[in-house]
DNA sequence: CCCTATAGTGGGTTAACACCTATTAATCCG
DNA sequence: CGGATTAATAGGTGTTAACCCACTATAGGG
């Protein structure tokens, strides 16, 4: 017997097609979309999404950003940043101030309560990366980064999402 | 210096924050995105969708299935099954005959033209892979697409997707 | 000082996708 | 037989994310 497992509780336990599953795109779209899904899902029961993470983590990460800077960045359209820094701003984990140079410059720089958010967030992903990743032990699960960060190196830079 | 390489040509080079690159789920969604919307572009020019080709790597697997149990194993609402279906029946790759026990169900199979049509869909997707997986050389990959069946077989069936 | 370009913003439009509803036809079971 | 159930299908709804346009304010060059 080929699959002997049981069926790991509450599964349809739908097989998919040998021809789709031995392509490691589609199981990375696969996999890819599941993660996304739950942690979006964790990150709407505190009325965020997904983008304001990856906003809070370019600012921790890189300090403050013109929001031209932060469109450039993350490749997001300038009009949706402004809404997203707008909720970022009315929650207190992002301040915005008119550059005093370029008084058309909107610079965006995270609070310390936005670095407490980012904290929280970032354990939400670690918990669902550890869900996904669960039939890894740590050591594939370091084999599997390594590969993954070489993949990504090399995608030239189309579309995006966060 | 940490990142030497020239930026690969036509490339905004916009740095990732850290703290998302280090989670593989991060990864794992934004390459999957890639490759899936890579993919899904290839489709388009010959009009068809990813389930159009998912669909006909279930009969090719796993030979006539009554649309019923289309539904089952691949997670798609019957009614956009039907869509898909019908398209697939009008281009001459799948025929649908009702079942003479059951005449509420409608056998699905697989027609000489649309194995040769997936033929072709896997490979664009395999051409698709190669563009994503270029960094990797070919042991990395096997080793990338085992631990990803791995991490595959351990997803629980919510959300589902082409 | 005009004239053009840029930064930010508000308020839409669009496209894709999952999902739901009603209808028709056939089956199953008491 | 008759009522409840299931299969397929047509058509429509809701959500989401990406994108686009118009407007304001500022800058900077001739």
């Amino acid at each position: 017997m080929t699959s002997s497992l049981p069926t790991p509780a509450g599964h349809p336990a739908r097989d998919m097609p040998p021809t789709l599953l031995d392509l490691s795109t589609y199981l990375l779209s696969r996999i890819g979309r599941t993660a996304r899904g739950r942690l979006a899902e964790r990150l709407a029961e505190r009325g965020l999404r997904l983008w304001d993470m990856a906003v809070l983590a370019a600012l921790a990460d890189f300090g403050p950003h013109a929001q031209r800077d932060l469109v450039e960045r993350l490749g997001l359209d300038p009009s949706d940043l402004a809404k997203v820094a707008d909720q970022l701003a009315a929650g207190g984990y992002v301040e915005r101030t008119r550059d005093t140079a370029d008084r058309r410059r909107v610079s965006v720089s995270v609070t310390d309560a936005g670095r407490a958010l980012l904290a929280e967030l970032d354990g939400e992903a670690r918990a669902v990366q550890d869900e996904v990743l669960a039939p890894l032990d740590a050591q594939e699960r370091q084999v599997l980064q390594g590969l993954l960060l070489r993949v990504h190196g090399g995608l030239s830079g189309g579309r995006v999402g966060p």
